[in-house]
DNA sequence: AAAATTTGCTGAAACCTTTCACTTCTGATC
DNA sequence: GATCAGAAGTGAAAGGTTTCAGCAAATTTT
């Protein structure tokens, strides 16, 4: 059944259905009744396939993010998904899942589908795919990723917001910190340690002094795992407070250190990253730099439909937003 | 660029090329190097749009969820996810949040897509859109929601789940109790909900010692605004223990209550439901009733399959599994 | 009244892939 | 040497939408 059926019981062609479907002011309010009673009484529906075929790239844009368990990322897609939709794009959200292999797998699919653009979260760096997908005309920003002036980007000032972090517990007088996270091949948890280095170095701290601990994923999982590295420590050299790349690994580190019957931040001070909500209802409320998640989602989304309207003349732009740090009890007794 | 113009480059008709696209094995070794090579000199890039018209669906699945910011739904996502791609199929991940509206337009959107399958978790009843949506070929599974004989769907007990958390609470010797969750449109609440009352009966308990407090939503702020609920009862209506529909709601209540200076369980017993992650991680690891997401997932997209390929002779099934109550210091202080 | 413009509608062409009936060629069998 | 079977490859047709040049009728302008 299609447009042809349609024009058929309508009587009319099927030019003209089409025209009540993208542009009825350009038919007359009688036939435009008669072909909307038609295609009521048929259940018609437009093909989006023929649509897109016919059209040559889809109304569908894709989110490619490094974890969807993560409600960074499912708060970042509401702002994407909210400014998506007011222009009458759907979003597909993909969870690359740090993995390559997946990331690679879902850009070759929204290329096949003809995206109509493409926010991606890179697992590593930019790869040969991706610019070959912008060289073919399919807008691509990076999303909480900064880039060069060759390419679309929003981020957060990781560095910065490392710095934050750090600089915060030295202030409450911890002089070992530890970092946790990784793996350090993510652009972001590479930035946030550069950062929390500069803290350091602005304090006057020897550089060991800042003890890395490099973990899988970034996740609850991980963060647990890390409660038995700082144990197995020796005590001169275990930290007093620790930086979390993410509130994830924060949380997970978190309940782990309470299990030892350990207190926070007593024994241990923690601050996290990204602020999620979980942050504050977790068993101790926790200190974290907090981004701004939603703006984040709609800033990229924004850049995306600009950069696909000007097709030709568009200049890429990079924009980066400050973080802020929340301090809770879990740095603060 | 299409096959048309592989084919001119490495000198075959265009149904070879198809047939080294998709029955390689029919093509002689040499013709299929050639191929591969003008594909590669080319850039060549199917086009799914073209596929699917040819082919009449697309090989893309529904999931449409009451809340992706809800750590149960990414959860069941990630089952549906994995399972999905194992046939070649992907997931385009909509989220209704729990509006009846949106929930409609995603329908519309994934029917002009002609999706292969559409997995829901409906916001309110099972409407006229998505019967209709059925009949015409497109198989339905409802998930996390029981159904009639004559629909799949996939669930969990809900009712007795209720049960489970209120008779825990009844055991730890409590004798008024509260229910916080909504809307009440939503099944999963008002199953609980009769799981609740269910449990109070068979407790002797009267009737109006279950106090219900109905939530507009299941999230976090919702919780946190059910503590000035409680807080505003008198003394003898206070309940001093409460089953809250999901784990969102209660993470917020229990982080209200901690900031009143109340203590969890001795002032007040919380019990949550869907264990997420972060339940373990909370202020007072919470109590909760324990679904198997992933497991549900993977279930779902398993029946789909099946509607799918035996699309006449299909029996619909209707898949429950039972709940677990995982018993944390929310409710044993 | 004639000319010009606007309005409303038509229908063929294009978008790209897959399928399938058909042809050609190679090698084997009797 | 004729017949047959199988392998390899061909190319037209179909699938549903949108666009656009073009046509007829209605309306306005001269």
């Amino acid at each position: 059944m299609s447009v042809v059926d349609v024009a058929a019981r309508a009587g009319v062609s099927l030019g003209t259905v089409s025209n009540v479907l993208n542009r009825p002011d350009r038919v007359a309010p009688a036939t435009r009744d008669r072909v909307m009673q038609a295609i009521r009484e048929l259940g018609f529906v437009r093909n989006e396939a023929a649509r897109q075929l016919r059209a040559g790239r889809s109304r569908t844009i894709g989110l490619v993010v490094l974890d969807v368990g993560n409600p960074f990322f499912t708060d970042l897609a509401k702002g994407v998904e909210t400014t998506a939709g007011k222009s009458g794009l759907s979003v597909i959200l993909c969870n690359s899942n740090d993995d390559d292999d997946r990331e690679q797998h879902y850009l070759s699919l929204l290329q096949e589908q003809r995206a109509f653009g493409i926010l991606i979260t890179p697992v590593g760096k930019v790869t040969a795919a991706m610019e070959a997908i912008r060289r073919s005309g399919t807008p691509v920003v990076l999303v909480d990723r900064g880039s060069t002036r060759r390419q679309c980007s929003v981020s957060v000032n990781d560095r910065y917001g490392g710095e934050l972090a750090v600089a915060h517990l030295i202030s409450q007088g911890h002089k070992r910190i530890g970092f946790v996270g990784g793996p350090m091949s993510i652009n972001q948890v590479s930035e946030r340690l550069a950062g929390a280095h500069a803290a350091m170095r602005s304090a006057d701290l020897a550089e060991d002094s800042l003890v890395v601990i490099e973990t899988p994923r970034l996740d609850v999982a991980s963060g647990r795992a890390t409660g038995d590295e700082l144990a197995a420590l020796p005590a001169r050299r275990r930290p007093t407070a620790v930086f979390c790349a993410n509130d994830l690994l924060a949380l997970g580190l978190l309940q782990d250190t309470i299990r030892r019957q350990k207190s926070v931040p007593g024994d241990l001070a923690i601050v996290g990253y990204d602020d999620i909500d979980f942050a504050a209802a977790s068993a101790v409320p926790l200190t974290s730099v907090r981004q701004p998640r939603a703006q984040l989602g709609q800033a990229a989304m924004e850049l995306l439909l600009e950069e696909a309207s000007l097709a030709d003349g568009h200049q890429h732009r990079q924009i980066v937003f400050e973080p802020e740090l929340v301090v809770r009890e879990s740095t603060t007794g």
